[in-house]
DNA sequence: GTCTATACCAAGATAGAC
DNA sequence: GTCTATCTTGGTATAGAC
């Protein structure tokens, strides 16, 4: 389910293929998923309603395609940011990390918090969970160099605070400027330094492997 | 615009207005926005689609009605908190703050959720930007009791941050127990220690009345 | 393999009986 | 004032021509 119909090994298959899933990309940042239709998925990549059926089963599976990409985006820029700062100071490398944070909900904050938002409605709730488990593991690595108390809790915690600054951010049509960033730090540092040592999850991180 | 079409001056209409409100949040909490159509909110509502048609001039004005009631529940409590602590120790000022923002939150975490996301499709960017304000200064009122430095955009911030965590909890399906309530509180606390005195936000605030 | 035309259906909204 | 029945629209998905 919610996979396309074919893996596209031509190279211009996989460029309609990709035109799709752009178009459904912009036409959720102008109009939101109410705009999201196949016809207007369609009509913006180029291509014809029948033509879409051909790469995609459904209008789910475009989403889901489009969430994949994203989300693998992401991940591959915070990979960046950690495997550069391994020698770096600890402050230099949670500072990549947000980076990477930032730079995925700025470039394209509608898009982000729509497609977000339409992925609940897809059953992709283990994908989801996987994500989010990797995105902590990530940074409990680089956070634990700041804060060896911290536990997979805190890492979650650092992403979600992440989110919500600038997710309002986007909301209020905030500029993601150095401004942003700076409160975004100080956001993340504040919460970690409050950290007590005894902290519940850093039992719950290390009981992960029982 | 999505205003009621009659102002229910009699008891048995507001019931019903209310009734085809409810079931709008009930429809929002277990199908999300995709689900809420006007038959299936007729439908719990126990009327008929020309009885909700005769109270709403359409669908947009049943869910404005829905995030109205919810915003003015969540900010009378959050008045409530205020005015309960003038007296009391700053600390236990924000926690009141704190856990009336968690109850909004907790209550129905779904209905948040849902609600704060098919509020941004309907063209209430005023009221939501007002009550947004609104919120932002009550909060600076007791925040500055902590930290002087503090301006609206910290304000603000202290309400992303929150949000942020509450949300993330409510979508992997997290308990609001004592312990979301706790790391709430150490984000907000470390998040406002790390305030620089000399604030660009303090301007902001004080510029907010040129 | 890509198009056009269309079948099918679900949802919003209204008309008119009672 | 509330209901049932219905009109209308627009969106998903498919069929069949080229």
């Amino acid at each position: 389910m919610h996979a396309p119909r074919k893996q596209a090994a031509q190279p211009r298959s996989r460029a309609t293929q990709a035109a799709i899933v752009e178009a459904a990309a912009r036409i959720l940042e102008t109009s939101g998923s109410a705009g999201l239709t196949t016809n207007a998925i369609a009509a913006r990549a180029g291509v014809s309603i029948g033509s879409l059926y051909q790469y995609f089963p459904n209008k789910e599976a475009v989403l889901a395609a489009l969430l994949r990409t994203k989300r693998a985006e992401l991940l591959s820029w915070m990979r960046a940011a950690v495997s550069a700062n391994q020698e770096a100071p600890p402050e230099k490398a949670l500072q990549a990390l947000l980076d990477a944070g930032m730079r995925h909900q700025v470039e394209r904050p509608r898009l982000a918090l729509e497609a977000e938002y339409a992925g609940q409605q897809l059953h992709l709730a283990e994908e989801t969970a996987a994500l989010a488990d990797e995105m902590a593991q990530l940074i409990l690595e680089t956070v634990r160099r700041l804060q060896p108390a911290a536990g997979l809790q805190e890492a979650r915690d650092v992403v979600a605070i992440a989110k919500g600054i600038i997710n309002a951010a986007a909301l209020s049509s905030e500029a993601g400027g150095p401004g942003l960033a700076a409160r975004v730090r100080r956001a993340v540092r504040g919460y970690l330094r409050e950290i007590p040592s005894n902290s519940a999850d850093s039992r719950a991180a290390s009981s992960s492997m029982p």
